[in-house]
DNA sequence: ACTTTCGGGACATCCCGTTGCT
DNA sequence: AGCAACGGGATGTCCCGAAAGT
């Protein structure tokens, strides 16, 4: 074979965790979760199937280090949460917070960890002190919302954990299982903050 | 090979759909959704695996047959919660009613469908009037709030759409992610129930 | 399942045999002989598929029976040729009995002999006599060019076997490898005929 | 398993297509075309299943690749036939040239196309310049007898194209049905050979 | 450092011959 | 006698991890 017709070989290819990072994202946004493999997500990327190996190590690895890199930037844009509290309304902070998760981020997360609960557990444990994904967004939640209760804005014996716990759990559900109507999962997800927060508000709402 | 070895031929297995589906539901409890295959299937169950095939054609008509089955089980234990409006308490009712889907049925479902959303569109394209698992098992709820809507123990003004979309999607949540302690889950959901019901529950609570 | 939406059991079917040859023809002539599998002839069939197995045995004698009896009507259709001999002329009655080997019956021969030696090998020489498929048409080629030898019509000294041979052969060849104009087959056998007719035909020709 | 009874990995092996081809070729000297595949092989050829399809992507592209590397060395064996026009006889060189084909390129090139018909109507298509298997060499013999006719050692009426297409055909049809006795083949060949020249040969023959 | 290739294994599918039920 | 079902095996395809070459 002639040495001219091959891809050249020994280049650096600049950023090839994040561009198979996103070859797997595309992935799992077009495809069953089931389906994706180390071959796909190289072929997706249009890369060579040894470059994950020699990143990596091996595909489970991949996947840790994807899920964790994902939930970074979930939890970055989703960790000014607290710092929030008291501007605005309780409502409407964390309806903000919310929408901001309905992106491809969060559902690739979800479907990949409901697909391979075990990879995940894994090698989340072993390589963060969260302990799971989701607690991470949930202590956000609960943050903000111990903050406005400090403030006055939650009344004190409101159960903040378990309203951090439906508000998370109801984005999740609805990035997992889409409705038909898509614009309908923004609107669900205000009305169910809406009663969320009626349940804990202080008398100042 | 000695025939007094072999298992006997021609003999019909009595409920092989039924061994089939519980085989899958044993793996899909134990391990990974995306490690099921046709052939975890059949090894799990003990049996041939051509059986799979013919009583099913292919491996994705298996697991849709799957999925309607056990959505119409679910659907089944959770569809007399309309019935109990009125009786008990508002909050009571719906944490039974929730508490009653912590079981394996549900959970094998959210894995599978969260790791294989292909397969829940084709079953609901095949059994339309299964529409989608979720809306069944919303409808549900949504059903009883509206009687007791009706009965005066749940304000007027309520969304009790948004409150029956929170609770589902609590309890799948819950399943999908377990928390490391699992008699943890009843309670969290108890409390969410508890923070629903305090955003719509009537005057007479 | 109701006995009454089964298909009737236990009625003889009338002319299984032919119905079974008769499909396994469809499918030589439609798709590839490697392809033919006993499942494909009784689905082609429409019939049940132990039927192949309780009428011949196993596969191998199915398709054992179907060559000879194809054989058999092949032969049938050109056995009279010897007695042909001293009418018309030399070259017409060769080339009617080679036309009339330029149907289905001895493509499907051809390619299942070419597909399969071994197997028909084995069943034709327990079955019958006759060394071979091509030994019966060329016997009977042979036993017609004696008989115009003996009336004068053919030389003495011409080699009556090898033109029986160039002559089964050239059929059996325009056959297995159709030219891409089909009306172009016939034109050529009645080519071939007259050149190996006037290679051997008497000074009387 | 340990690692030094495995063979070595990612040692590229030479001429993989060549060892698999006449893998291929010796399976269908040896068995019955109808029981070729992909993995008979490459056990044949001694190498791991995947190889196969690493460099032909799918079965059907391997025997069409073969079929088409076949046909062209059977092609260069037979090409120079025209180049003898006017040396030796007529005979000899039609005989010599016909006994070239005796060999097992031919044969196997016969037993596949007569049992995967569209394997050859693949070859075909993907590469146009070889036209019809057949006819490649049909066009060499008539190539030769129309320089013969120049040279007046074939007499000007005669039908050239139907004596190329019978000695071609008798040729293919004794590789395919092969007689007992094997010597025969080569005598047979000899005498169709003779008589097809004594029909078309010039009067100094 | 990136690419290609290899070996072995797994998966979905299909096939054959047998066996029990009707 | 005919039908449906079963068991085991084979086939085409693909995947993963490893080990070369460039």
């Amino acid at each position: 074979m002639l040495a001219v017709l091959m891809a050249p070989r020994g280049l650096a290819i600049p950023d090839v965790h994040e561009q198979l990072f996103q070859a797997a994202e595309r992935l799992l946004l077009r495809e069953d979760a089931a389906d994706l493999s180390g071959r796909a997500v190289t072929r997706e990327a249009g890369l060579a199937v040894g470059l994950l190996h020699n990143h990596f190590g091996d595909f489970d690895s991949f996947l840790s280090a994807f899920v964790l890199d994902r939930l970074r930037r979930a939890a970055a844009s989703f960790g000014d949460l607290p710092s929030r509290a008291g501007t605005g309304t309780v409502a409407g902070n964390l309806t903000d917070a919310a929408q901001s998760l309905l992106g491809p981020d969060t559902l690739v997360l979800s479907r990949l960890v409901a697909s391979r609960p075990s990879v995940l557990a894994r090698s989340i444990h072993a390589h963060t002190a969260a302990a799971h994904p989701r607690s991470l967004l949930e202590t956000a939640v609960f943050s903000y919302l111990q903050r406005e209760q400090q403030l006055g804005r939650v009344e004190d014996d409101a159960d903040i954990e378990a309203t951090a716990v439906a508000l998370v759990a109801t984005v999740h559900q609805l990035l997992l299982m889409p409705r038909s109507d898509e614009q309908a999962a923004s609107d669900v997800l205000l009305r169910v903050t809406a009663v969320l927060v009626s349940g804990i508000a202080g008398r100042s709402r």
